[in-house]
DNA sequence: GTAATCATGAATCTTAAA
DNA sequence: TTTAAGATTCATGATTAC
């Protein structure tokens, strides 16, 4: 195994994708496929920083020499390999009718490397045909992703299959990722590292990170896409192909602050030098709030909150849960334990002898990052609701710490699926001016939580939209235009059809709500456009 | 009409045990 | 290594209260 190619390996296998076969297998393929592609290196080790000039007009390019795809490659030294020889034998009685029928033989590569070297030629035509229709996106790491789960074996591609039936089952198959690709293979699996810490976590050692970004998607504008990290299966493999195959950042916020959110982030921002807000947040609970210290019971060994959701638990709840806790000083295990049990499914804390209560408002907005009273005003539904749908600002200010370098003079944002500004508070927080914010949001309530905090603590400009779908090709060149593009395009698309408490529509890409995740990659190419015709 | 309340599993991941 | 059990999850819709 050449140098590189182990430390290729070594590196993807710390950041959670564990299949060291299936890897160097890839590595293989890509070796034979000559990867034209000019990958960008952004790895910790190799990433120079890019070139930012500030004046009228704002030049970005990379200076890390990724015209140079040779620094991707693995080495030279594995050619004599002869399961490497042979796959090549395989893989060359694949491509012919192919290219007989008029695809290209890099296309055709490609699509065997999808689908893989069993897949039936009618699959590899269906995939071809997928990939040409799609936007003209580098696949490079969706191909490594893919292929680390290509390698699943026995029982579990044996239940892979099954999961896939019966989604294909549930969805009619006529779901947006389905008719893309007929091979399935949106729903490859691209399971979150464990732990779940993203490329690094502030005041813990760098990770090994080795990290591709596309060359066109390499600079300005800036873009950073969150959601869900624990969606349904092939989820992330169809937005990260969207997004031009970069591999998501998986970070569970419980590592910044006393809660977890488990979310999942696809961002070309520069991962050195990244800096956390400060004052750390507090990453207990007790620490949170000190005051439950005097009631809570030495039986209940919660440190931290479970993710923070958009609806609490009712009094008859916690009401029950106090009676059986009064059933005992201390009560039964038995009873101690479904007690338990509840709390951490509804968050509850003990704000008396025996008496659990779901927490208040203000005390979700400081765990979560927010400012207090943030939400202040609206109904306590709609405040439990908006803050459950937000982010985890430590979280998000974290990644984005990296831009207060590159942009002294501030930025300029496009932020879609706004909610109650989580991002624009990140910035704000770091101190990053915002020049001017284009927010797009469709909920009032939350358009008002977000226009009464500007209003109070930016003098920048907000241009606000209501619904993303009304953001044209044309709309969004004439803002382009208007801005001097953007530096950052923001935003989490709605989850409400990934979420795993969604018991009633839980219906991925698709769904009524999170199907508007595909407006994201289609305004952001349209900013590209603009921004490439300026 | 609006807001609050409450009951409603399953997919997926993690951990423990065989 | 495989299997089973346990744990977690940016929610939704029906009903009730105001």
């Amino acid at each position: 195994m050449g140098f590189q190619t182990e430390m290729v390996v070594m590196s993807i296998k710390e950041i959670g994708y564990s299949d060291e076969n299936a890897l160097l297998e890839l590595l293989l393929t890509y070796k034979a496929l000559g990867d034209e592609d000019a990958l960008g290196n952004c790895s910790t080790s190799g990433c120079a920083p890019l070139r930012v000039e500030h004046g009228d007009d704002l030049d970005f390019e990379s200076s890390n020499g990724d015209d140079d795809a040779s620094d991707t490659q693995p080495s030279s030294g594995d050619c004599g390999d002869e399961n490497f020889i042979r796959k090549m034998s395989e893989k060359d009685k694949k491509i012919n009718p192919l290219v007989h029928m008029g695809f290209s033989e890099n296309d055709a590569n490609m699509a065997i490397t999808r689908c893989g070297m069993d897949a039936d030629l009618s699959v590899l035509v269906d995939s071809i045909s997928a990939s040409l229709v799609a936007r003209d996106f580098d696949l490079s790491n969706h191909q490594v992703m893919n292929r680390c789960s290509d390698s699943f074996r026995g029982t579990k591609k044996i239940r892979l299959m099954e999961d896939r039936k019966k989604k294909r089952k549930r969805y009619g198959g006529t779901a947006h990722g389905n008719q893309i690709f007929l091979d399935g293979s949106h729903y490859e699996h691209m399971p979150p590292p464990n732990p779940m810490v993203g490329f690094s976590l502030p005041n813990y050692s760098q990770l090994s990170v080795d990290r591709k970004i596309p060359k066109k998607a390499i600079g300005r504008p800036f873009f950073y896409y969150e959601n869900v990290a624990q969606a349904l299966t092939g989820v992330w493999a169809t937005i990260s192909s969207s997004l031009y195959g970069i591999q998501p950042e998986f970070v569970d916020s419980k590592h910044l602050c006393a809660a977890a959110r488990k979310r999942g982030y696809i961002h070309n921002l520069p991962i050195e030098n990244r800096a956390p807000l400060l004052p750390l947040p507090p990453k207990t609970i007790l620490e949170a709030f000190p005051r439950y210290k005097k009631w809570w019971p030495s039986w209940d060994t919660r440190t931290q909150f479970n993710c923070l959701r958009t609806s609490v638990a009712c009094q008859q709840l916690t009401g029950s849960i106090g009676a059986l806790a009064r059933t005992g000083n201390p009560p039964p295990r038995n009873i101690q334990k479904d007690i338990i049990k509840q709390c951490k499914v509804y968050n509850l804390v003990w704000i008396g002898k025996n008496k659990v209560a779901a927490l208040e408002p203000e005390e979700i907005e400081y765990l979560l990052g927010f400012p207090k009273d943030h939400t202040r005003g609206l109904a306590i539904t709609n405040r439990y609701k908006s803050l459950g749908n937000s982010f985890q600002v430590d979280t998000v200010a974290y990644h984005l710490s990296v831009l207060r370098g590159m942009f002294p003079n501030g930025v300029t944002v496009l932020s879609l699926f706004t909610g109650i500004g989580g991002g624009e508070v990140a910035l704000h927080r770091l101190g990053i001016h915002m020049r001017t914010v284009v927010s797009v949001e469709i909920d009032k309530t939350s358009k008002r939580i977000f226009r009464g905090w500007w209003d109070q603590t930016q003098t920048g400009t907000l241009i606000e939209f209501d619904d993303v779908k009304s953001l044209t090709d044309a709309k969004v060149a004439s803002l382009v235009t208007r801005f001097g593009g953007f530096d950052l395009v923001i935003g989490g698309s709605p989850c409400n059809n990934l979420a795993g408490c969604n018991r009633y529509s839980r219906d991925g890409l698709e769904g009524k709500e999170s199907v508007l995740f595909y407006e994201y990659p289609k305004i952001l190419e349209a900013v590209e456009d603009a921004m490439s015709r300026m």
